[in-house]
DNA sequence: TCAATAGTGTCTTTTAGACATTATATG
DNA sequence: CATATAATGTCTAAAAGACACTATTGA
């Protein structure tokens, strides 16, 4: 922005200001169902990529903010407009080929919600669970949006240790055992249920007490205390994920020459 | 991006397409010099903000993705092209009054940089310690620079601790006391040598033994072990920064109704 | 009763923070 | 010599990981 013919003066047809451009928000949602991570996505009927699934989206209109264009997209897909409950900006994807339809930037957004009730519209919208999307074969996002999931997760991934956010994949109230099931889902590694309790359990403001208990589920089980969302944004101390060790040999002083 | 006329039609004058948008990137070059934390700034020389500085940018142009868009920006402004030795991309902008002119969405970037050796051109480039632009008055940045400004240090901050991003702002080959004094400007704090030593030291990947040793200074002192960046990318465990208590009565467990 | 889930406590290992001590330079 | 900086070691407290045990439900 904000730079005008100076020093390096552009000689190219775009001299003063440079040439048009198409902006877009694409928003990674996602959702935490049957202890499995899902994305929203939507089937394209136009081309290009049409019958693809795509990450719902949007172009940018006049005198809209992108925050809101993201918000917007969301709910005219996935039908229910207060779905998420925690929406931040991902990045922004601008390579020059990636739409052939012209030079198109796209926004990206991170949306965490609650798994909703319904499934969804079922129309042209529907969640996938990850897993789907892996395998070679499987499906095929349109335009670079395999690329936006990817980032997306990881994002979701590594939000969940220093931050409160994995409690907006949680419908209030919740259960701690709720909330474990969904740092599972998202990591994808078993955790042990007593250590996960005293974490979370002793972060101040992560959790609010409810008064009721939990119904156990057909299997039995005693009731669990139940929690609205705190204050807390912030872990501290953080909840690590465990880490696929990184480099050969822990703890390894070093031997200066 | 990529959506097209579908379910929710757009019935405005922007149907099919989004209006179209300027799209500019702008850089927070970061560099330690001298135990502080510096910010490489532009005069402008026109309208709108003439005379304010500014964090350098320049528009997109086609067929140009937004990295190398962002690299260009920083080479021609602070003279030197490969200054940087980190270059990420921070977050974009996009609402809709931010410019007088007309839309305009700039995708920022974040980049890392040794102390230059010389001090820029001189002319209407130069680096600003954060310090100068922090009280009531100081300067007022152009735009909303002093947002986008405030977001990089503290992406800064926060990479910091968990990425081996902190040698970005080291000239090879550097030393463990130099490197301390990197993540002490940054984060503002001091830290204790002996504790800092045994962190880095102790994280596989991250630096890479030099044969010769330093020269001490005029003040003498032994000479330190001097180092290159090593292969590793992420800090395991993390360097966390001194936290200032996030939430009043730190580990008290919860009590249930 | 048993099986299942919730919640508490204990032990060991790891890491962080504070700080003493030794090594090698300049003046 | 004194002073400054580098590098190593020691001690204590906090946190993580493994896991035993008790509590309360459904069947």
């Amino acid at each position: 922005m904000d730079r005008s013919g100076s020093p390096a003066a552009e000689p190219g047809s775009d001299t003063r200001h440079g040439f048009s451009t198409q902006v877009t928000v694409d928003v990674v949602a996602l959702t935490v169902r049957a202890d499995r991570l899902e994305v929203l996505l939507v089937r394209r009927d136009e081309p290009p990529h049409a019958g693809c699934w795509a990450l719902p989206g949007r172009f940018v209109r006049d005198g809209e903010d992108l925050e809101p264009a993201a918000a917007r997209a969301l709910a005219e897909k996935a039908g229910a407009p207060g779905l998420a409950a925690h929406l931040e900006q991902l990045r922004t994807y601008g390579a020059p080929e990636r739409d052939p339809r012209g030079r198109v930037v796209t926004v990206a957004y991170l949306a965490f919600a609650p798994a909703p009730p319904s499934v969804a519209g079922a129309l042209d919208a529907r969640w996938f669970g990850l897993a789907e999307l892996q395998p070679p074969g499987a499906h095929r996002l349109a335009f670079d949006h395999a690329a936006i999931l990817a980032d997306g997760v990881e994002r979701a991934r590594a939000k969940l240790e220093y931050s409160s956010l994995g409690t907006a994949f949680c419908t209030e109230p919740f259960t701690a055992a709720e909330l474990r099931r969904v740092y599972e889902a998202v990591w994808g590694v078993p955790l042990d249920p007593r250590n996960f309790w005293r974490k979370i359990s002793s972060t101040p403001g992560l959790l609010l007490a409810v008064p009721g208990r939990s119904i156990p589920g057909p299997t039995g089980g005693r009731p669990a205390a139940r929690f609205r969302r705190g204050p807390a944004t912030v872990l501290h101390p953080p909840i690590l994920r465990p880490q696929p060790d990184p480099y050969p040999p822990p703890h390894t002083p070093l031997s200066p020459a």
